[in-house]
DNA sequence: CTGATTTTTTGCTAAAGCGCAAACTTTTCC
DNA sequence: GGAAAAGTTTGCGCTTTAGCAAAAAATCAG
């Protein structure tokens, strides 16, 4: 069984528990992939059909608005899904792609077998669920944060929450995220 | 039974069914209630211990910032859930207020029967998540939108959307959704 | 109905940030 | 190791929008 495996399955039992066949069940029908740099994972205009749990690396999500500029809504960093969830969910046509940052690890499970899971592991619709309201949770608070706070504000609050992200994503990629030119970002950080 | 509580209940039974009994339970322990314009609902530093169903009528959320600037994250119209999820679900002191902007109505029910319903209504829990899921997915697009959309294009947006909005609030409270002055605003209905 | 209050509009000035260009630095990769 | 590519910094002019003030319009209340 491998590491990264490992890491979903604690991330998973931390909420409930699994059994171990339950956990044999998730291990077989599961794969553990490496991805490089600047690799594409979910792609605009598809339908997504798996999802990944982020082992090791970083991924970017981006958007692109009527003006054809690219946007990064977030990051996905250890421990999180790589996922276009309404696309996954409702099977409609993604709008954004996730694309990785570093080289990356992911445990990617297929949507057949994710919904099997619902059926075949006790609680897993529980687990799920709850991960979903922490996530609804952390939405709501980074879109009033979006309107309140400026994009200094944004950039300290960033770098005090997600370092790794500050450290290892170029300043371009964290200037699309925040919504801001990189040059005024360059600025920011000059001042502080 | 009132016809506000039929609303909530059809909400619910759009999902999934609810027996006659269950419906009597939470008819006994929910109350219709009736604000005036400009009530607080929910107050910021408190502990959100009630949840509001909105019959009738539109309330802002606000939020102020760092430096004193009250914001608007949302609108709550009817057909929605009047509540800080945050501090509701975590029981921890709210950071928003929660005020009517028209006369509503709202059946309210409290925390504590809340959670009996999650043990006492077959498939409340299953109805919640399937309300947060939704919830999640439209924070998701609209936490997107606030990053790639001017204000121009999130005004039209809203517009279409939500006509009622545009229709019933002041420009003032507007503004203070898109992140923009009232000046500003007034400038772009004017050039279309 | 009418005066008072609130909301919206508009002109003006100042500040913030964009976008371009060019220099400089760091990283990548053969 | 060194050339090429990618990323960052900085100056400068320009556009956008905030903020103030005051007028105009709409709404409210007795």
């Amino acid at each position: 069984m491998s590491h990264h495996l490992d890491k979903l399955i604690h991330l998973f039992t931390s909420i409930l528990p699994i059994s171990s066949k339950e956990v044999a069940l998730i291990h077989q029908l599961s794969q553990v992939q490496s991805l490089q740099k600047r690799a594409q994972y979910s792609a605009y205009g598809s339908i997504c059909k798996k999802i990944g749990f982020v082992s090791e690396g970083i991924f970017k999500v981006v958007r692109t608005n009527a003006q054809g500029q690219d946007f990064i809504p977030y990051f996905i960093t250890e421990g999180h899904f790589a996922v276009d969830l309404e696309s996954f969910t409702q099977q409609t046509f993604s709008e954004e792609n996730i694309v990785t940052l570093t080289p990356c690890t992911v445990v990617t499970i297929d949507k057949k077998h994710f919904d099997l899971f619902e059926n075949e592991v006790a609680n897993f619709s529980k687990i799920i669920s709850h991960l979903k309201e922490k996530a609804l949770l952390e939405k709501h608070r980074l879109k009033s944060e979006m309107l309140i706070d400026d994009a200094v504000t944004r950039y300290q609050k960033l770098r005090l929450r997600h370092p790794a992200i500050i450290q290892q994503v170029s300043q371009n990629h964290i200037a699309q995220y925040l919504g801001i030119s990189p040059y005024t970002l360059s600025r920011i950080r000059a001042h502080s």
